[in-house]
DNA sequence: CATTTATGATAGTATTACTATTACATTTGC
DNA sequence: GCAAATGTAATAGTAATACTATCATAAATG
């Protein structure tokens, strides 16, 4: 059971929450209460309160809401890329790999106990609640230089190259999975809130199904 | 050169801003300022300065920013679909249909003549800017029941049907196009933004090609 | 001509998103 | 064991935001 470090860029905080006890509550805090009431209805305020703490307090390792959404979601894919990667290696195929990768983003996570102060399960509900907003806004080119967006990133080119292994001519790679991390995100929420846009009752497989298919299909050369 | 309405549900308003010559105003105005500063940084009293009217006036109109949002995005897929059916009589097959569709979600479009008041490609690009901060809220349910999405799941069974026409087993209509309408929008907005995650260069075309591939060969039976 | 409707002008409130300062407790380095 | 650095709490204050309310007046309508 030894420790685990996800490495977030250093652009993401004002100082490091993975250092000290407080900055480690304030990330667990954080995200439940933004599972909780939303995004939106979060202020530093609210967080200092239910961490027993100050709002000045969270002011000094975050800058604002949108730096501190931006570090969870960050942290998650680099959650994920690692979770990958351990499961890829009892995999042969880039095929079963896909498949398998394409599970990891849709099924709810258990809580991952070499990192007790973070709630993997919440956090995802989190991102597939929220992720879109980190980079619509008019602030994304600036982010994007300092770094906001690697853990998508890197996960797209992950599976991206998966899919280049299957089939070398493929030609939308980058295209492909970011709108399958997407829609993994969004068959989720709509599936539980906007069931109209959905095809899935109620649990993940209908979903998993889906992208599999539209993922291999794209991809397979015919 | 006949009037044109698109219709958007009461629920979206205050005031029905398409009967009056400052309401049409604001519809006009908001999307401008809203494309240009972004959504989180509109506020109604920049709007009512920009109109050279006030706050309280927009107010009237609209009972937040919020759902002067849903009100615009709503018109947007409204007026899309319109669009859609006069460019699918010209059309014979369900799969020209659906090629001609994913074309409309993604090109620069021209202005409507037949709308004055509302420039079609600056509400386009904003759509692509801001259309999931309509329902990833904690409200999102109330607002559902409210008809605040309708104008997106229309669009979603219409494509969702002609899909059905090529292939009637085909298992997940929705959550594909659910999936492709997303993917439209989310493709320009990264090619713009942030490259690493799309395959095309300028322009839509490669955009285009994708969608259509992914569409096409997930509703295909083999 | 009377009245409803639309708008403008102004004021006010609670909350939010910060910034700054001070003081104190704890850890660490020597 | 002491000094310095670090972490935290407490408090205060500011500018902007998101509204709500009221009143006056102009225009449209019946």
């Amino acid at each position: 059971m030894n420790a685990l470090n996800i490495s977030v860029s250093a652009k993401l905080y004002n100082k490091n929450p993975e250092e000290t006890e407080l900055g480690k509550r304030i990330l667990s805090k954080s995200i439940e209460l933004m599972e909780e009431i939303g995004y939106e209805h979060v202020t530093f305020k609210k967080i200092g309160l239910a961490l027993e703490s100050t709002e000045a307090s969270v002011y000094r390792y975050f800058q604002n809401k949108h730096q501190l959404l931006a570090y969870l979601i960050n942290w998650y894919w680099g959650w994920l890329e690692v979770k990958m990667a351990q499961e890829f290696m009892m995999l042969n195929s880039a095929e079963d790999k896909l498949k398998r990768a394409i599970q990891l983003l849709v099924m709810p996570m258990d809580e991952d106990e070499r990192i007790p102060h973070i709630d993997e399960g919440t956090l995802q509900r989190l991102v597939v609640a929220e992720y879109p907003k980190i980079y619509l806004t008019k602030e994304v080119d600036a982010e994007n230089e300092e770094g906001y967006f690697l853990g998508y990133k890197r996960l797209c080119d992950t599976l991206g190259n998966l899919a280049l292994q299957i089939n070398p001519a493929y030609k939308y790679p980058h295209s492909l999975f970011s709108t399958v991390i997407s829609a993994a995100q969004s068959q989720q929420f709509f599936t539980e809130h906007l069931p109209r846009l959905s095809d899935a009752n109620k649990g993940s497989g209908t979903i998993v199904q889906f992208l599999t298919e539209m993922t291999l299909n794209s991809i397979q050369k015919r």
